[in-house]
DNA sequence: TTTTTAGGTTTATAATATAAACCAGTTTAT
DNA sequence: ATAAACTGGTTTATATTATAAACCTAAAAA
């Protein structure tokens, strides 16, 4: 137990974390309730997301809702097990 | 359910952390100690010990151990709190 | 038809983390 | 006594990251 872990750099952000915090719940969310909920810019996000989603942990689909765009978020096994792991390291610092 | 609150940039870093993880329980280390817990470079662990303590989270005090230079970290009132502060905004990010 | 709004993306900039290079002094070896 | 190597760091340069500003496309409203 002694020792600090390495911690995942791509959950140590905040905004990364609160999305994926939201997503492990939630387990789908549109771009724009993630927005919300996070109080994030859209561009912020959007680079965020990407990055996420370029890791494995989470999916992005677009689609539409009648007319208008949606952007689906869903998190992936791989990224619940991150999320884990991360938290578990976390614990070492902060226990 | 408040949402996110923000998480304080200065204790939101893995190695600033982990010092500040070390130093609540110890109440007093010598840099060479934190260097060595922690596995930072000195020169990593020098920029950050400098940011925490222009925070008034540590104080940094400078003395000798015979001939040899010693540097000798204590966190503050102001730095226990802090940490108390992120670790409580953390929960909300990690469940 | 022009303007505004929704739903984003791309790009430029600011902030951060990190390591490499360095410095003052001490100990060890020659 | 002098050179080489080690301690205990600091300073500076670079790579990475986070963030916001500027932008784009299409739809709805005026």
């Amino acid at each position: 137990m002694t020792g600090f872990k390495p911690l995942d750099p791509l959950l140590h952000s905040q905004l990364r974390l609160a999305v994926m915090s939201l997503l492990i719940g939630l387990d789908s969310a549109a771009f724009t309730y993630i927005r919300e909920k996070t109080g994030a810019t859209a561009g912020n996000l959007s680079v965020q997301l990407d990055k996420l989603s370029e890791a494995g942990y989470i999916e992005i689909e677009k689609g539409y809702n009648g007319k208008k765009p949606v952007t689906t978020c869903k998190i992936t096994a791989q990224g619940v097990e991150a999320f884990e792991s991360y938290v578990n390291a976390l614990k070492e610092y902060i226990g």
